[in-house]
DNA sequence: TATTAAAATCAACACGTTGTTCATAAAGGA
DNA sequence: TCCTTTATGAACAACGTGTTGATTTTAATA
């Protein structure tokens, strides 16, 4: 059926644009490459998208979409959640398995030739799922200082993401299970505590 | 003299690559753009760089340059200094007084159209700053678990980074002081305690 | 002031990529 | 079989690239 041989072209598109995406990066990538690399005609590339920025576009939509659609679920809270943290334990593992399905991918826009607005798109998703649950009151009291909300927010997020994004880089060697167990716990730490061990 | 006018080229092509930089990013930037926002041949420009690339390296490798020659220098502790922090404030202070003084290109580097490996070899300084503080000892008991060293300095340099990069993304609006204060104080909270305030 | 070397200009070059168009061919469902 | 969708192939003007060679400008210095 046509819509066999349409999946078939974009899928070999995408193929080729994820391994010339991870050696090159986008901007020394051109659509000819992409099609040489796919055997089709390089016309047949604009009967599907605008240019190269349009399916890098069209590729991360389809992730964020698919990682909206796992964590804008309204959890009622597992038995494996604890009330009292600040990002449930069940919603970080959903995310992280989704992660590992699309592994392919998503370590390439990660990567060193990766795309930075994506990984701002990912954190905005995960600050959001935070955010539903951190505690709305104000500044918080720093010895005399005051931690200021906006700064407060970023550490919290950064501790989240950056554990991830090491696991995305490092290979996903780990199980989500234990980057989820890890996140969830070290909530508890502070920097001095983690570091002198 | 001659000196003088080859500064004033490369200083005008600087400016010039930094505004078009902000607005557009290194890939939609041509040299064509370069030559005539800075009012130069475009031959003039390759009289100086190889390429656009070539330009974006040195401009960072200035940056990188200072910043390793700041906080390279061996501290003797200063009376700010608290000897069981894992970062030094003095230094800190100093590397952030720095990047209040190159503004301009630095916040174009970390912001939307910025360049990622520029925030990776910031955080490679940073990090190698923390590193020599941190106390060698391995993994770090985590109730029955193991947080692995990896992960532990990952989350140690990411607080710090963090708030670092989202000052410069605010447009630097606090002094130094306070954010360097900031990065001290924050050390000694978890997550729990910076949320629930 | 005249000389000289460095720095900048200008025009031209071949080349690759871009996005578009048009005519044609292949595929496959009705 | 017919018909629509999908893919092909060739050609197009436009633009940016990096390089060349001839020329002019600049400013230091002899």
């Amino acid at each position: 059926m046509s819509q066999q041989r349409h999946t078939e072209t974009t899928s070999k598109i995408k193929q080729t644009f994820t391994i010339l995406l991870k050696e090159k990066g986008l901007d020394a990538l051109s659509v000819s490459d992409i099609a040489r690399g796919s055997q089709i005609n390089r016309g047949t590339f604009y009967l599907h998208y605008l240019d190269k920025y349009d399916l890098m576009d069209k590729l991360q939509e389809e992730l964020i979409q698919d990682l909206l659609a796992i964590l804008d679920t309204d959890v009622e809270l597992s038995e494996m959640d604890n009330p009292l943290d600040i990002i449930p334990y069940s919603q970080i593992l959903k995310a992280l398995q989704y992660v590992k399905q699309e592994f392919t991918f998503i370590e390439t826009l990660v990567g060193e030739h990766g795309d930075p607005k994506f990984v701002a798109k990912f954190k905005a998703i995960i600050s959001a799922v935070i955010k539903e649950k951190v505690s709305h009151s104000s500044n918080l009291k720093l010895g005399t200082e005051h931690l200021p909300k906006d700064y407060a927010d970023e550490i919290l997020l950064s501790g989240v993401v950056s554990i991830i994004l090491l696991w995305i880089r490092k290979g996903a060697i780990e199980s989500p299970e234990q980057i989820a167990k890890m996140i969830t716990q070290t909530r508890f730490l502070s920097p001095s505590e983690i570091a002198h061990a």
